[in-house]
DNA sequence: ATCCATTAGTTTTTT
DNA sequence: ACTAATGGAT
């Protein structure tokens, strides 16, 4: 019967056997702690504890399916499904909807995602007439969230002289009525930010004795997975649920908590025997999943943290390859370094494009590897993970908020969405008005619409009678969704709206590809309603909706099943795992990213997520970097990242080529990406920190290689007597190539001084001025 | 109310 | 470099 147990070493087993009680468990990269965790579910049900009094909660909601699944296949499908396993949002989003008319919410609110949550606040910032300059909306939602995730309502700000003092210090003494307005405006909406479906049920919990009675004996069993990166709201939820029955049992590895910047706190994780009676301890050591080589790298690295528990990971597996690093002059040259060496691994070791990840740490990185996968030479396939969400794209959300409407007419951001959309006549000083006047009677913008007589508003007779053909219109769908399914509600709306015949009309690309990314919204509702139709559950609007707004973006399927590389932002990499990984953009002031590294924990923070990119590889790893790169629309010089130097170079293996394998060839070309600058071609060993450095940069040497001779050593008034720029704004220029043209500005100095000249022949070009053949004229 | 030109933010990560 | 939001003109 438990001959599942034969397949965990012997301290996955302890963990997967001890039963009651508080327990914890270190799990450290690749040490099969998924495994883990169903097999101690599936145990849990074996020895009798009914999966009705089991909740499991995972980080992503693939993880919880995927998850369902293999333990239905130890126990059985039919049981399986009675496990509630889904993230913190999800699972308590579903709490609240059956719970939250305590709190004066009803059960059908709508959930409003981050770009919500921001108009509200900038209506709210311009209703009162404030700076906007001074109160940034995005950073006053930031503070809000913080004061959310910390429980900290708008009563106990009121009661904490810190607070209020730090924000006027900060030039924002009306913070606290903004976030009192928000708070309302959310309530009154009948809306949840991300944030208030984890605070108002630890609301819910600390108010309700009955309901967190309920809860308590039903959750007898508790489970949470990436246990790093849960939050102080977070903490209580889990802290309150268990509070009876303390099983309760965490997963986790310190030394991947890479979410703080969310407000994740890795002390939860750190300090849990402190915060539980008679815990238990299970450390996961073994890494089944990685090479020595990349186990030892990764180690390496990591143990340069203060800030972490004591555990050893370690490997059986063999050494493997070294961890390889690359070198390039830009970003294209790393995506062209990336896409030959994955096209050689699928031609010499038979790997399909599946097994390999492309890693970077910021989405903007994805450009240059697209343009180079797509190009004729490579015709890579891939799909990136993340970046602008399908569910954020302008013409879907406008869709969805038709949907919102009708399920919550209250839903104020999704009103102010599609009031005017299609244009219908209703502009903004309208709903201005209607605004005001909502705030004056303290109803919704819908009620208001509703009964525009009972009210004083001032409008005239032909926008009122739009407004009340609008009214009209979302009723309307109201009554049709009550018989149909979320796939006939959303095409009658769409259809009835013109929404599509709007778009078609315009004929631009961009209209053709929101047309079919609404046809695609629509797909993915029919599949929704099918699936849910042959799991036997809910099938509504309501439901898709929600799923909709707590979908991680792995969670979206494959569109066809042919093989394709991965590329992902590190922090979605959390928990996956690849035969081939290639993490680029390894440079100082990216990855650490520029903005992490002021302090010492936000540092070893970006350390821990360079820990997670490179144990995600089973086979092989590639670090890359590259010696220039656009940002923000300019070409800067980028150093490589520390984090390169901080591998123990036992395990690593520099694999840039040699200087003199530079070939000579595009040097006169006018795409500064085939030009190669000379003199900052940098030699891959002696790579030194300076310890007196504030901010250790990783020094370089500098060399000329010796083929490219010729061009620095003879100084014609061609080139290299141009280096110091003799060139200024204005002058007129004579290019071997491009013939005469006018300097129009200049940037960067020394080695990557450029210009832009606008030629006579072929407009603005923008030239390095060490390889530009420029003859100044006058 | 709508259109077009200018401006601001973006590139740190996301439920 | 690119996009979305804003603001002035019509």
């Amino acid at each position: 019967m438990d001959k599942y147990l034969d397949n965990l070493n012997e301290s996955q087993r302890e963990a997967v056997v001890h039963k009651d009680g508080p327990m914890i468990i270190i799990a450290g990269a690749g040490s099969g702690k998924t495994r883990v965790l169903t097999y101690r579910i599936a145990h849990l049900m074996n020895k009798g504890v009914d999966a009705f009094n089991i909740l499991s909660l995972t980080f992503t909601n693939k993880a919880a399916r995927e998850m369902k699944e293999r333990i239905g296949t130890v126990v059985g499908t039919s049981e399986a499904k009675n496990l509630w396993m889904g993230t913190f949002h999800s699972v308590f989003a579903r709490i609240l909807r059956s719970e939250g008319h305590h709190l004066g919410f009803p059960s059908n609110f709508t959930i409003y995602d981050s770009q919500d949550s921001v108009r509200l606040i900038s209506s709210i910032i311009k209703e009162m007439g404030l700076d906007k300059e001074i109160y940034k909306s995005k950073q006053v939602l930031g503070r809000i969230s913080s004061f959310k995730n910390s429980l900290i309502t708008v009563k106990a700000y009121y009661n904490n002289p810190d607070l209020i003092e730090a924000d006027k210090m900060a030039q924002r003494p009306k913070m606290g009525e903004i976030y009192q307005r928000y708070v309302d405006r959310c309530f009154k909406a009948g809306s949840m930010d991300f944030d208030d479906l984890l605070l108002r049920t630890n609301q819910l919990l600390s108010q309700y004795p009955a309901v967190l009675a309920k809860y308590q004996d039903r959750f007898r069993y508790i489970l949470v997975d990436e246990y790093q990166d849960t939050n102080h709201s977070q903490y209580l939820i889990v802290k309150a649920l268990s509070d009876r029955f303390q099983n309760i049992c965490v997963v986790g590895d310190d030394s991947q908590s890479i979410y703080a910047f969310r407000g994740a706190n890795i002390q939860n994780i750190l300090n849990f025997q402190k915060n539980y009676d008679n815990v238990k301890i299970f450390k996961l050591e073994q890494n089944y999943r990685s090479s020595n080589n990349i186990v030892e790298a990764a180690n390496s690295v990591i143990e340069k943290n203060k800030t972490k528990l004591d555990k050893e990971v370690w490997t059986d597996n063999n050494d493997g390859e070294r961890v390889k690093i690359m070198r390039t002059i830009t970003e294209v040259k790393e995506a062209e370094f990336v896409a030959n060496s994955i096209l050689d691994h699928v031609k010499e070791n038979e790997i399909s494009l599946s097994d390999v990840a492309i890693l970077y740490r910021t989405n903007s990185q994805t450009r240059a590897i697209e343009d180079v996968f797509r190009h004729r030479n490579y015709n890579i396939d891939y799909v990136i993970y993340g970046g602008l969400s399908f569910y954020q794209r302008k013409e879907i959300k406008d869709t969805l908020a038709y949907l919102r409407l009708l399920i919550n007419p209250n839903d104020e951001e999704a009103l102010k969405r599609v009031i005017n959309y299609p244009l219908r006549g209703i502009g903004s000083s309208t709903v201005d008005k209607l605004s005001v006047a909502a705030n004056h009677y303290n109803k919704s913008i819908f009620e208001i619409i509703c009964n525009l007589g009972a009210t004083d508003i001032n409008l005239n007779a032909g926008v009122k009678t739009k407004l009340n053909n609008f009214a009209t219109m979302i009723q309307h769908f109201k009554i049709e969704a009550e018989t149909k399914n979320a796939f006939e509600v959303a095409d009658f709306v769409v259809k009835q709206t013109r929404i599509i015949k709007d778009l078609e009309k315009d004929g631009t690309p961009e209209g053709v590809s929101k047309v079919e990314n609404i046809q695609e919204l629509l797909n993915a509702i029919k599949n929704f309603t099918v699936e849910q139709k042959e799991k036997g559950e809910d099938d509504s609007l309501a439901f898709f909706l929600e799923d909709a707004a707590l979908a991680s973006d792995l969670d979206k399927e494959a569109k066809d099943d042919s093989p394709k590389v991965s590329l992902m932002t590190i922090h979605m990499s959390k928990g996956l795992e690849y035969s081939y990984v290639y993490i680029i953009g390894l440079e100082e002031n990216l990855f650490p990213s520029a903005m992490s590294m002021n302090t010492r924990s936000e540092l070893e923070e970006e350390r821990r997520l360079f820990y997670v990119a490179l144990t995600r590889a089973e086979k092989q790893a590639y670090l890359c970097y590259a010696q220039m790169r656009y940002r923000w629309g300019k070409l800067v010089d980028c150093e490589p990242s520390r984090f390169i130097q901080e591998i123990d170079e036992k395990f690593v293996e520099h694999i840039a080529p040699q200087v003199t394998e530079f070939k000579q060839t595009k040097f006169l070309n006018d795409d500064i990406f085939g030009s190669v600058p000379q003199n900052k071609i940098r030699f891959k060993k002696p790579i030194q920190r300076t310890p007196t450095n504030k901010k250790p940069v990783p020094k370089v040497e500098f060399q000329a290689p010796k083929n490219l001779k010729k061009v620095t050593s003879k100084p014609t008034t061609a080139s290299a007597n141009l280096f110091d720029s003799k060139v200024t704004v204005g002058n007129i220029v004579e290019h071997t190539k491009f013939g005469k043209g006018e300097v129009l500005s200049l940037e960067g100095s020394a080695a990557n001084q450029k210009a832009e000249i606008r030629f006579a022949s072929v407009g603005v070009k923008k030239l390095l001025l060490q390889f530009a053949k420029l003859k100044i004229i006058s």
